[in-house]
DNA sequence: CTCTTGATCTTCT
DNA sequence: GAAGATCAAGAGC
């Protein structure tokens, strides 16, 4: 017979759960967010997907960042048409589009407007509320400020691979839910790109510490 | 703080 | 064979 399992935790569970920095004020959770949210243009979503909460497996925190790209945009993945990578963004918005990054990360899209569109937002960048505990765990870091400042970073702290591409985003393990209260957006150039360099099509939460990269001044 | 570079896989030329 | 919707570590200031 193998060892029985403790009677207890050893830890409690509140604490091990403790979705809030100390000092933090607690996290309100809006309305759930439908597929059909999604079905408009990808620069009326991003916007409001500024200050949702993004969680999956019930991870996650307020999205920060997002950048638009668009079947018309050399810099989009769906701009020379459908592949076995993209083909996701070809499809009905309301859906995850992941792919991998130089090799090494995962990123991750949600799909907008509609079929055929191929326009999709990449989540660029979380402020970390919930399961912080686990982030930590899996970026190996004891500071929040860095857990998801970044796309490649906060599908690492969310445990998002490619086995989660194509999966809707009004269902397990992907959690959407709309911002409480109001937020003062700003917009910029995106990031890391080469292709249209000067489209204004990167979305933050003004004065966000937790961004990728600070919008100019 | 900024700048440079290696890691490593998919897609496209 | 090269480029890419990135990140972390190391060097230099």
């Amino acid at each position: 017979m193998g060892s029985s399992p403790p009677r207890f935790p050893l830890i409690p569970t509140k604490m091990v759960q403790n979705p809030r920095l100390p000092g933090e004020a607690p996290i309100r959770l809006g309305k759930a967010l439908k597929r059909s949210f999604f079905g408009r243009s990808v620069h009326e979503v991003a916007p409001d997907l500024i200050g949702a909460t993004l969680l999956f497996n019930g991870v996650g925190g307020l999205i920060v960042e997002v950048e638009a790209y668009h079947h018309t945009d050399p810099a989009a993945h769906s701009y020379r048409g459908p592949t076995p990578r993209n083909q996701v963004m070809f499809g009905p918005p309301g859906f995850a589009y992941v792919y991998r990054s130089y090799g090494i990360h995962w990123c991750v899209n949600f799909v907008c407007e509609e079929a055929g569109s191929a326009s999709a937002l990449l989540i660029r960048a979380l402020e970390p509320t919930h399961g912080i505990a686990t982030m930590r765990r899996r970026r190996h870091l004891k500071e929040a400020h860095a857990l998801c400042s970044g796309p490649g970073k906060l599908t690492e702290a969310l445990g998002i691979t490619i086995e989660h591409d194509a999966l809707p985003l009004d269902q397990a393990p992907f959690s959407l839910h709309a911002r409480v209260g109001s937020v003062d957006i700003v917009a910029g150039v995106r990031i890391g790109i080469t292709k249209a360099i000067d489209l204004p099509w990167r979305y933050g939460m003004k004065g966000s510490k937790f961004l990728s990269k600070p919008f100019p001044v």
